[in-house]
DNA sequence: ATGAAAGCGCTAACAT
DNA sequence: ATGTTAGCGCTTTCAT
């Protein structure tokens, strides 16, 4: 004790305004030659505040979770939490059953102030426990139900953005390769690609969209579906599948860009050293995540109300595989 | 209230003996019923216990936090704790000043029963800090100290393999590109390749050693680098590293494996559909971060004494870089 | 501006 | 075998 009673030091951790000038600085002394820390399991009983929240991974991204996107968005929200001295907890679910526990181990116990969660399909049960149980909630990405708070990239315009790239360079037959339909960036993709033809007078083939579920192997099996409809160009709408995408390829013997241009979707951390280096629509990943942070900490500093929606914008990153590089 | 006092009840849910088997039914039936869960923070307060593990990634990890083996590790970590009904705490260190916060923030608040760190360097700073404050630890990797609890590949004896694999099918001029050397895997590794070609009778080059940092990047340079000694084999201390080592083999036009033979270290999940598949040191990258958990929960209920010294095996994973398949 | 005291929801030691 | 009670270490009224 430095002379004062222990109420007095709550109120000079808390930064409560009512405590002498001198008095503080004499506590703060203290604390940082002492190297106090408070307990805090003992604030979060008193207080109801645990300075936790959960990262929320579900079942269906287990097999996605090797991809570069998830250790991005790990370091955006993580960052964030460093900053704001928040803790973060893990929640990666490797089976379905697993999902069971979320709501009775991970909701009721009162641990956490808030959830990010991740990743989820349309209409994720995961999504309708988490509205029941009113914790505090944000998405990243969306999963179709309306008043939820989310942080998205804005997919539809940047596949748009990628498919007017490929008509510009002067590509006939633009096929795609789609993400998961039961995910709303996996359509969102596909609306963006199928809108930038028709604005051109275009319509969309059906026999140039395959369908892939956003892993490389997938990616690898479209791109081969698609050969035999001879594209001269593909959007990818992720980078991953656009890896498997340029193996079908090559063990074609087609050459990328001058056989067929391709163009990815993310901008993962390797997508500039692929053979060619891969064009491709950047979405701020690491950024989503930390926004997805504080877009929770407003939430479970200011209430629910009213859903805060955030669209974050893309980029087009030009690199080699769609053959504008050559042509400049 | 079931008609019994909150300490039966607590007696239930602890799974104390002292309880009449029909008292215990009634009130598993009514936490069934009501679906109770007992509030984590008053637990914790009371009974010194959170069933909480940090898990820590140093700063110095950070550039390779994108690689597919945080997630691997991530995912066995995770599953162990679900198991175990622990709850799982990431603290990522994205700048050397935020280590300074472990031991303020992290350590002193009690809110972890325990922590696994990973990807430490030699002698780390973070090691001697979680030694000085008595936390219940383990490392996964070693970092060089003694006395402390870790879980580790067999690094030296994968790399002896690997290295005796090459020379077995005939490679004469065997380089390696290392990991870093301030890096217990990486000079492990080295010590492995050295080991190999001495109890053959050779004598490792200085010349066919380069070294990298496990980035994709430093694979690439490296490789350029060990091009101007034609070496027509390399053993790469990581999978990653390899992917940039063939990017240079290809862009100079060697062939592999028939001009030069790869073989790498990790055996990451997308090790097999490289340009070409990757023979490869598989290390049990998800079940080191399960038995990481599970040491670290023993020595969280038996006490720090003695360190428990794990190592894992590792096996040879025969592909297409090495050229071993073209033979048979 | 500060201290005294109640209480957050449990566990564990002590009675019975 | 069960209930009673005293904390665990804070935050937060309520006095002063």
């Amino acid at each position: 004790m430095a002379g004062v009673s222990s109420a007095t030091v709550s109120r000079v951790i808390n930064n409560h305004p009512n405590v002498r000038p001198e008095v503080r600085a004499r506590v703060q002394r203290i604390i940082a030659e002492t190297g106090y820390q408070p307990n805090a399991a003992a604030r979060t009983l008193a207080g109801q505040r645990s300075r936790i929240v959960g990262l929320v991974i579900p079942q269906t991204a287990h097999i996605l979770f090797t991809d570069p996107y998830f250790p991005r968005l790990i370091q955006g929200v993580t960052h964030a939490c460093q900053v704001h001295d928040f803790t973060l907890s893990l929640f990666l679910f490797h089976a379905v059953e697993d999902e069971a526990k979320l709501s009775t181990r991970i909701l009721k116990r009162q641990i956490l102030d808030g959830v990010i969660v991740t990743a989820t399909q349309i209409g994720d049960p995961l999504v309708r426990e988490m509205l029941a149980s009113d914790i505090p909630f944000v998405l990243i990405g969306q999963d179709g139900t309306e008043a939820v708070s989310f942080v998205d990239a804005d997919n539809e315009a940047g596949a748009y953005t990628a498919t007017s790239h490929l008509i510009r360079l002067g590509r006939k037959r633009i096929a795609t390769i789609t993400g998961p339909m039961n995910n709303l960036a996996g359509v969102n993709r596909l609306n963006g690609y199928r809108n930038a033809l028709r604005d051109r007078g275009r319509r969309a083939e059906e026999r140039l969209i395959a369908h892939g579920d956003f892993t490389e192997a997938s990616g690898y099996a479209a791109m081969q579906q698609l050969l035999a409809h001879h594209p001269d160009a593909v959007f990818v709408a992720s980078d991953t599948m656009a890896v498997g995408a340029l193996r079908a390829l090559h063990s074609a013997g087609l050459r990328v860009p001058q056989d067929v241009a391709v163009v990815g979707f993310d901008d993962l951390p390797h997508s500039g050293t692929f053979n060619p280096p891969l064009t491709t629509i950047r979405q701020p990943i690491k950024r989503a995540g930390m926004i997805a942070f504080e877009t929770l900490l407003d939430i479970v500093e200011h209430g629910l109300e009213p859903p805060r929606r955030i669209i974050l914008p893309t980029e087009l990153v030009i690199r080699q595989s769609c053959g504008a590089a050559a042509l400049s």
